[in-house]
DNA sequence: TCGTGGGAAC
């Protein structure tokens, strides 16, 4: 700018800037440059007395590529308005960039086809992505249709706004008619239908894509490649994508963050965590998407530590905490058992929605603080913010938890009446939780007769295991029947079913649901448990053997169970399925995951630490008892995340109440 | 003129 300034001055006075082509090169550096001052180039074009469309569109240009829409469209009016200059067909397309709102998009249309440019393919295409971008697709795709010299640009464009606006299926349908018509698409076209398959988790087509790329030489196309790698993730080929990544020359940041991503979706974790690792070896920083990818892996292994890690590179990287990362943050330290510092979080974030709020929420039912997140709920709503269908699941298994039966009625009622919200398969899931939980079976059931859909296993589920706590029998064997015709292969219908056979000592009925499991060759996902040490997580099957200090471990149990048996402790066979002899029982019940994995923390913890373990199923009443125990006679604070809540022991009770 | 990634639920 400052050697321009001097040229201006020279120009000026020689009278060379007097001349408007001249003049215009002025205007354009400062309008266009990086290094240029849009102001002046503002001031500059007030001493024009005759400029050129030229010299005007710059400006437009200039305003549109700093991100200034408004003053872009503010000077398109000023030029016709003042008559500075005639729009000509350079004027549109960086104008049509900065029309957000559809009544100006037409009116800046109707300019452009009075000027006679209504058949120019390069204002078409903009013209189309300016619909698009406010939101008319329909008046998009009339575009479309009527050019008559459609180019690359103009199907890319086309597929595009079909994928921005969720409906890849049409995107993807248009690709295909391009391929008929014998068109060539280009990169941009690829990326787009690549990002429709994403969308619509279309393997075929993204795998046809892959090859469309291979046989027509594209070369190495950084994006393109990026686009595929996304595609293949969110179609679950994850080790597709992730051969290509490992295989790209070059990865930027957004490739890293789709392979982060793609791991969690994938529940893999670790390896999330493993690659995040191998990205800061090679000394590249992360950004917002990064931590986002990143605290979901921590809250799903419940690895706080971690987060908490990660939290601070956050603010040591200066990274913008915006509502999705808030809200990430909040999640991570509601799931890892950190529920306060959820909260503290939360109220200083700058920015919340319903998802912030809802995080919240639900962090707070799986703690069982039933009454508290009924008290946020409020607070969202005097806050202005609405709640939708995933807050009320929130609010409904918050009430299921605490035990709130009327609440949960009320809110049940609360959301169709005055949210306008009709209750999904979810919330009557949630309600025959609520109220079977309650001892209230008869009711659930009812409520199952008569909900507008069929019920599916999470509501038979939820019923079932309400009879299992409850002892209904009878209801339990009507639910597990409809189970197993819905889904005979879900080895939880069985082993409930059996538990409760078994609680109520009809040993040969447990018996016979037991064999059924063998019969049918029904696979148990293997039940397996968490934990977190020195920022590593270490992971526990039952009667797992296989951790380095194994022997250490198990010295561990057995000084632990001789102590708690000491203080009163007796194992609780009943719910044991194996009929085998009462000692293996015993056994049997000592090698399950949670109790390996507290054994564990026990080890390898200072004394005073608490121990916070994640299980993949529930716990079990026999390893509530113990490790209520256990929080007592090792006075340790014990956080257990099971399948679907937290069970925070201390001085030998749970935050549960028994009531799981 | 057209292009890649992230947050809440039974």
């Amino acid at each position: 700018m400052k050697e321009l300034k001097q040229i201006h001055a020279q120009m000026l006075r020689t009278g060379l800037f007097f001349d408007a082509y001249t003049a215009s090169r002025i205007v354009a550096f400062c309008a266009l440059q990086q290094s240029g001052n849009l102001h002046y180039a503002r001031l500059a074009l007030t001493q024009i007395a005759n400029p050129t469309s030229f010299t005007c569109n710059s400006i437009i240009r200039g305003h549109t590529n700093k991100n200034l829409p408004r003053e872009a469209v503010l000077f398109y009016q000023e030029m016709i308005t003042q008559g500075l200059a005639v729009p000509d067909r350079f004027t549109f397309p960086s104008l049509f960039k900065s029309c957000v709102d559809l009544r100006e998009g037409k009116q800046l249309h109707c300019h452009s086809t009075k000027l006679g440019f209504a058949s120019d393919t390069y204002i078409q295409n903009t013209l189309m992505n300016m619909y698009s971008h406010c939101g008319c697709l329909v008046s998009a795709h009339k575009v479309f249709d009527k050019m008559v010299d459609k180019c690359v640009v103009s199907w890319a464009t086309m597929i595009g706004a079909y994928t921005q606006w969720d409906q890849p299926g049409e995107a993807i349908k248009l690709y295909d008619r391009m391929e008929i018509e014998g068109l060539k698409a280009n990169e941009v076209t690829l990326v787009n239908v690549l990002t429709a398959c994403a969308r619509a988790r279309d393997l075929g087509t993204a795998r046809r894509v892959h090859k469309y790329i291979d046989e027509n030489g594209f070369g190495f196309h950084a994006v393109l490649i990026t686009a595929l790698m996304d595609a293949y993730c969110k179609c679950g080929c994850v080790s597709l994508a992730r051969d290509l990544f490992d295989n790209m020359p070059e990865k930027n940041l957004v490739c890293w963050n789709i392979m982060f991503n793609g791991h969690v979706e994938d529940s893999d974790y670790e390896e999330a965590l493993l690659l995040f690792r191998e990205m800061q070896l090679k000394g590249v920083k992360g950004d917002k998407v990064t931590m986002v990818s990143l605290l979901l892996a921590c809250s799903h292994l419940g690895a706080l530590e971690l987060g908490k890690w990660l939290h601070a590179y956050i603010g040591k990287e200066k990274i913008e905490v915006d509502v999705a990362l808030g809200t990430a943050l909040v999640d991570m330290y509601a799931k890892c058992g950190s529920i306060e510092i959820a909260v503290r979080v939360f109220q200083e974030l700058p920015e919340k929605d319903v998802m912030t709020w809802t995080a919240l929420i639900v962090g707070l039912a799986m703690c069982g603080q039933g009454e508290k997140a009924l008290e946020y709920f409020h607070e969202m709503q005097i806050g202005g913010v609405t709640p939708d269908a995933i807050t009320f699941v929130g609010v409904l298994v918050a009430c299921s938890h605490a035990g709130l039966v009327d609440e949960g009625i009320s809110h049940f009622n609360l959301m169709s009446k005055t949210f306008g919200i009709q209750p999904s398969i979810e919330h009557y899931g949630c309600m025959v939780d609520l109220l079977g939980r309650a001892g209230c079976i008869a009711e659930a059931e009812e409520l199952i007769q008569n909900m507008p859909m069929a019920p599916d296993h999470f509501v038979l589920r939820g019923l079932l295991s309400a009879c299992r706590i409850h002892g209904n029998l009878e209801a339990a064997e009507r639910a597990a029947q409809q189970l197993l015709k819905l889904d005979p292969n879900h080895v939880g219908t069985y082993v409930l079913l059996s538990k409760i056979y078994s609680s109520l000592r009809k040993w040969d009925e447990a018996e016979k649901v037991r064999e059924l499991i063998a019969e049918r060759n029904i696979k148990k996902p293997p039940s397996c448990s968490l934990i977190e040490v020195d920022g590593v997580v270490h992971e526990f099957v039952k009667g797992d053997s296989s951790h380095p200090q194994s022997s250490e471990i198990y010295n561990m149990l057995e000084d632990m169970i001789n102590r708690l048996k000491k203080a009163g402790y007796v194992p609780d066979k009943s719910k044991v399925l194996l009929d085998v002899e009462e000692e293996e029982k015993e056994t049997a019940l000592s090698l399950h995951s949670e109790k390996l994995a507290i054994a564990f923390g026990l080890v390898s913890t200072e004394p005073g630490t608490p121990i916070r373990v994640v299980k993949n199923l529930r716990v079990c009443s026999d390893c509530h008892t113990l490790t209520k125990l256990i929080s007592r006679v090792y006075n340790r604070e014990i956080i257990v995340r099971d399948r679907i809540r937290f069970h925070h022991f201390k001085d030998g009770a749970c935050s549960c109440r028994d009531f799981w």
